[in-house]
DNA sequence: TACTGATAGTCAGCATACTGATCAATATTG
DNA sequence: CAATATTGATCAGTATGCTGACTATCAGTA
């Protein structure tokens, strides 16, 4: 019988599990309470001031109705504003808050270090081939998932 | 700034969001309702028959309040049983059921198809080296999340 | 301009995953 | 053997992630 260890899916889902882990665990120990998803979001809102949720959900391909309840929770910890768009009455623009760009910067050595940490069975080189070839099969896959990356920016 | 596609954290999340949806895709249109989880316990309760839940969890890499739920479902579908141990009062036993054996084998085409599909970007050999590259790095990280491998049985 | 279609956001519902707690039962040890 | 520690399972609570439905709004067109 396969075993688990030759299904890439089965792969995938475990080596997303241990990177949630030690991103948690990076952060925690850090003092924050922030989890992977919220910080690509808060990362990606500094990036792009005053763009829309859909848009944020395009740049780092989250589903719409996930995006919702991280905002909420973003929102709530006064990381970032969310803001009626006068441009469309459908829409909200996120912007970060003076909190949220101080936690960012705080935050941001933890998370290197938990990248750094999730790798650390490989050699840099074999790193760099590890996220080369995720990369590739990511892109030829996007269109797959309910919620692909979108790179357009308005 | 650091890009989200130079983060291996973010990459692995978003192979394995791809991941799952190829799976759910294929075995949907097979005409069968069973999400990967679900596949995986299933599969491994029936090459171990009468495992309790924790071995189960070991086996799999599942955090054991986590399998509670998918076991239920199963059950519910009957694919599974699950009865108490008569050497352990504490555990239960789990068992594949006639129906479970025939999904299992009717789903297997639609499951080696989604392995296929996630790697499609990817030639054989670079299929090969992800897959190699992902069992290196899990196995380093290993004990960091709270749902680790254990292959031992009993 | 009225109609049609598309879009932004939200919601209810379901299925992973985790934290931390609890209960029952088993193991260990003084 | 009695006290203690450990273990198997479950539960409540929280956070992704998805499906499908819905409202409000906007855009394009007849």
């Amino acid at each position: 019988m396969k075993d688990n260890n030759d299904m890439p899916g089965h792969l995938a889902r475990r080596f997303q599990q241990i990177a949630v882990a030690v991103f948690l665990a990076e952060v925690g120990e850090a003092g924050f309470d922030l989890t992977p998803v919220q910080y690509a979001a808060l990362a990606t809102i500094k990036a792009n001031p005053g763009l829309d949720q859909v848009t944020l959900a395009g740049l780092i391909a989250y589903d719409r109705t996930t995006i919702t309840g991280v905002i909420d929770r973003l929102v709530q910890k006064n990381l970032i504003e969310r803001r009626a768009s006068p441009r469309d009455r459908r829409a909200r623009e996120l912007e970060i808050t003076d909190e949220g760009r101080r936690t960012l910067r705080k935050i941001t050595p933890a998370v290197e270090s938990a990248q750094r940490i999730m790798l650390r069975g490989l050699s840099a080189k074999e790193g760099e081939e590890l996220m080369r070839l995720l990369r590739k099969a990511i892109a030829a896959g996007n269109e797959l998932s309910r919620a692909p990356l979108r790179q357009t920016l308005a």
